[in-house]
DNA sequence: CACGGAATCG
DNA sequence: CGATTCCGTG
């Protein structure tokens, strides 16, 4: 992992994936609030743990292959021995309305987040109005997918 | 499995 | 507000 320019970047089974920094707070940050389901999700996946949860076909979508024990895993974070996939996957079904996530129809355990859309819930200045960044190019394209609409 | 209403909670 | 819990419906 390498951090820059507030970016930071991971290296997952050879893609480069591109989080800005406030999307990455595993932790809580200043306002020091709860963990959020999306950020966990997005954690695991940068780390490329693999067992659970891991990234699908298209740009953003991502399968979970053991439904249960990423509730478990979920559960142990936010300190609710009781969840299960049932109950996380009504959390996600929250987020279409959001504009967080979306399902991928007919694909079982499969969604997708809307990148996009996640920087403008999330931090309204979007876009910072000097991006004058001149990128190594082959972080160039993944930059443009994150800030185009 | 997947969806979404409803009540409830921290 | 962002889940959690529960549950009826398709």
């Amino acid at each position: 992992m390498v951090s820059n320019a507030g970016l930071k970047f991971y290296l997952i089974k050879s893609d480069v994936m591109l989080f800005p920094d406030w999307a990455y707070k595993p932790t809580w940050s200043p306002g020091s609030r709860q963990i959020q389901l999306w950020h966990f999700l997005l954690e695991l996946l940068a780390r490329g743990e693999g067992g659970a949860i891991g990234w699908g076909g298209e740009w953003g979508e991502f399968v979970i292959r053991d439904p249960e024990k990423l509730a478990r895993l979920w559960g142990e974070r936010k300190g609710k021995p009781h969840m299960n996939y049932d109950k996380l996957s009504r959390a996600l079904r929250y987020y279409y309305n959001k504009r967080i996530l979306h399902k991928t129809k007919g694909k079982r355990f499969t969604y997708k987040f809307n990148f996009s859309k996640l920087i403008l819930v999330n931090y309204p200045g979007y876009p910072p109005p000097a991006p004058p960044a001149p990128p190594a190019p082959s972080h160039q394209v993944i930059h443009h997918v994150f800030t185009s609409a």
